[in-house]
DNA sequence: TGGCAATGTGTAATAATTACACTAAGTTTG
DNA sequence: CAAACTTAGTGTAATTATTACACATTGCCA
């Protein structure tokens, strides 16, 4: 088997979240090498097929990594499609045929999923994506593929887990506001809170710790900027 | 393509668990069609690979039925398993020689799971399972494949949603006493609870509902008996 | 210096959680 | 038929979590 021989059934797909201190985000690839307009249109997630020789967690790693140039992100597994015809709409064969060996194979697909704050990662498009975008979460349009269930899935998990671990301090800055951190949790949940009372419940947990220190620059009172403590929060 | 043709290279397994009253159980199959009497004392999960025309949901159904007998079964998605080396085994590799015509291609597998009250239903293994039987999930041995990974992710994955859904009524009869509803949760949970805390936060619920009947036949003060209602438990 | 814009704070009412021990009912046994 | 056995069923007080709600403070800017 040569070293890099792919798997033609298996497929992975990364949803990678951010955050614009207003709202979610998430990585788009636009394609490239389609032969029509149209094709050249329609975006879609990063993710590609697997080699024969790699675990799952790596092909996604992998493929996010040539399509998106981000790298060493902690990718989690999240949900599996496999509808038989999820890959024949028109548009998408007209695309995988100028890229894919068996345009019209079956391919089920694994979906993954990170959170990850956009100003650390520089993002260097290559492969078969011509350009790698943030688009608002509420504004992703029709996506190639099954894409836009994917994405749905991938939301609906990362509102089940900020319920069981506070998750999110990736999507900000190392320092942040208690502002930030609302702001960051109602565009998640998709809700509004009562500010004292979401301070009283942050500040309760005793790992998101205050620093010395206010914001700058800003055309009002500053707020108090505080960070993660990551050790704190493992020994719970 | 020929109608039932199968895609070498994806399978499902099902994690099917029950409850005798004081602990979990998981269903297994005993391989047949071994040469060996070593491969035929290997147990796995219900699992197979799946047709190219069919969806990964509805294949997790009819292998199920195929290798147990266990119909109409509502079967969840948990996890994909995809290590390159997951089958390669030789006590693995020994038995699929026996029944696959290509037993050493690369086959991930998607794990689904459900609950079910093993009263109800009737096992008539057939395929390549010799027999089906009910196993209690601390006396689970060594599994063929990876199949002691998909139970334990099938575990947390079931501990997890009991707090989200009030499950575990598929597991009970129809008329359960709160008794056994509580063994059910320390089954699952693997915990103990103080009875008039756990008696109180069940019937807050509203949709446990008392019927005006008792256990009969108890060497003892018998049980009031009660069921799950269901619209109940929807309207909320 | 007055206005603007967001920060930061307290309390009272209600609900949920935890810890804890005895009486009641029906069956069995002597 | 009475005593013993086994599990069912119940209440309360202390603590903690949740909800709803309004105003003074800080720093910048015009």
């Amino acid at each position: 088997m040569p070293q890099h021989a792919i798997n033609p059934n298996v497929s992975v797909d990364c949803v990678i979240f951010s955050f614009n201190n207003q709202e979610l985000e998430v990585l788009l690839i636009e394609r490239s090498a389609g032969n029509t307009d149209k094709v050249d249109e329609i975006k879609a997630l990063p993710g590609n097929l697997i080699y024969e020789d790699e675990t799952l967690d790596c092909a996604a790693e992998r493929v996010l990594t040539e399509l998106t140039g981000l790298e060493n992100i902690f990718l989690e597994q999240v949900y599996t499609f496999g509808d038989p015809d999820r890959i024949s709409k028109k548009h998408d064969q007209d695309w995988l045929r100028s890229i894919r060996a068996h345009p019209e194979a079956r391919v089920i697909t694994v979906a993954y999923t990170s959170l990850i704050n956009k100003e650390r990662f520089n993002l260097t498009p290559s492969s078969f994506a011509r350009n790698a975008v943030w688009v608002k979460v509420k504004d992703v349009p029709q996506l190639g593929f099954d894409h836009n269930d994917i994405l749905e899935k991938a939301l609906d998990h990362l509102k089940q887990k900020i319920y069981i671990k506070p998750l999110g301090y990736e999507l900000l800055p190392d320092r942040f506001t208690l502002a930030q951190l609302q702001k960051l949790y109602e565009a998640i949940l998709d809700d509004k809170f009562d500010k004292r009372n979401f301070r009283r419940k942050i500040l309760r947990t005793y790992f998101i710790v205050p620093l010395n220190e206010k914001q700058q620059g800003v055309a009002h009172k500053p707020a108090g900027l505080y960070r993660f403590d990551k050790s704190l929060f493992h020994q719970m």
